[in-house]
DNA sequence: CGGCATCCGGGAAGATACTG
DNA sequence: CAGTATCTTCCCGGATGCCG
């Protein structure tokens, strides 16, 4: 057996290699990405994924799933939609995205100030957050980006991330991923961020505060 | 900015999709993985992959070393050839190969029976050896692969490769990549390894034996 | 032989339009 | 909204050939 799918195959015995093959096409990785916090729909995939086109979408999509990366659920009636999401052993996939991005942070091409998408930086979160730093605090964190909404819980050893209604949260951050992304990765003060208008803050700010201090970009490589 | 290399660029802050524009494209991280272990010369990096076209390979080496993965390096007369090598930032990417292939192993399309490069099976190596199961143990073993050579010490903690002759060592194995994932990964005996006229054993085959005790393969997903 | 340029055929990606 | 159809562009792979 050889070439159980597609014509190009790197005929390979190496893990990486079958990694290669099962997540390696354009896009795909990022697609696994987006499910990490659960279900989407495609249009939902599609906001997450600037660039993409449908009928790309649609390949990996199918690719994934025969390869059991994926797999789509109808949503009972009366909603009645169709949604895709990980299997367990996609959701297993998160190691791998996470060392492949804390490794190439340190590029000199990186650029921050890029747009990215809500879960995007909630996997940023998780690949990035220091438990060194956290040390023994516990938080609970509300964040809203237009209708994606996400509630982040930190605990010292563990920071978890769900898609949540955020309100009862100590502290709900309603922004844009990039904002966000200034604030705790960046040097943008809290009250900054919220002048530009782009952020607004309900709840207790100091609990921001001190989440944004728990998160460290690696620094460029040479 | 967006736009430093190429045309299609996913434009996201995200570091996976970063590094997706770094070694994303067909062939390049398994040039990474065969220059993992020291530099290459050009004629070394087809023989480990087969299949990759000279024109391929050329593009892929020009444009790591124009995003500072790769270097090359031209050796002193009379040698007076090149090789190409990875940069300090370059091995870096040692832990992202592992957790691809760590999880994709775990797919049941994996074929642990086509061939591989000795690159491959050393890197294997690295990413799947249990050091709960090495225990206090250090061994050093010698492999030769043709004209490839390798020593590998293991002390418990670490495991080690580096490209140098076997000689000297406690036990040197003589064998193809493909033959030795089958003792070491596979439930092949030594002695039926040795049998078969593709392995050939100097020293102590004890020492390869729990050698090959030391490597799990994780099991299949779904 | 090592390294790279060039040409070609096929296939994958991107953009747009269209349909249930 | 969730895809399909179509068209164009670009990339990959193979072959050849050049030049050190």
């Amino acid at each position: 057996m050889a070439n159980p799918l597609g014509k190009r195959w790197y005929d390979d015995a190496c893990g990486t290699a079958l990694g290669l093959e099962l997540v390696g096409e354009r896009w795909a990785l990022l697609i696994v990405r987006e499910l990490m916090f659960g279900g989407r729909r495609f249009s939902e995939l599609r906001a997450g994924l600037p660039g993409i086109s449908a009928n790309v979408l649609t390949q990996r999509l199918e690719r994934m799933e025969a390869v059991g990366i994926v797999q789509r659920r109808k949503l009972p009636p009366p909603a009645n939609v169709q949604v895709y999401e990980l299997t367990p052993w996609g959701y297993e996939a998160e190691p791998a995205i996470q060392s492949l991005g804390r490794w190439a942070v340190r590029s000199p091409l990186h650029d921050p100030t890029l747009d990215l998408s809500p879960a995007s930086i909630m996997m940023s979160f998780r690949t990035m957050y220091s438990a060194e730093r956290v040390g023994t605090a516990s938080e609970t964190l509300g964040f809203r980006f237009g209708d994606e909404v996400f509630v982040v819980t930190v605990d010292g050893t563990e920071l978890t991330v769900r898609r949540d209604e955020p309100d009862g949260c100590p502290v709900v951050v309603d922004t844009t991923p990039p904002m966000l992304a200034a604030v705790v990765y960046g040097d943008m003060p809290v009250e900054d961020a919220e002048a530009t208008g782009q952020m607004t803050v309900t709840g207790d700010r100091d609990v921001l505060r001190r989440f944004a201090s728990w998160f460290v970009l690696p620094e460029k490589a040479g």
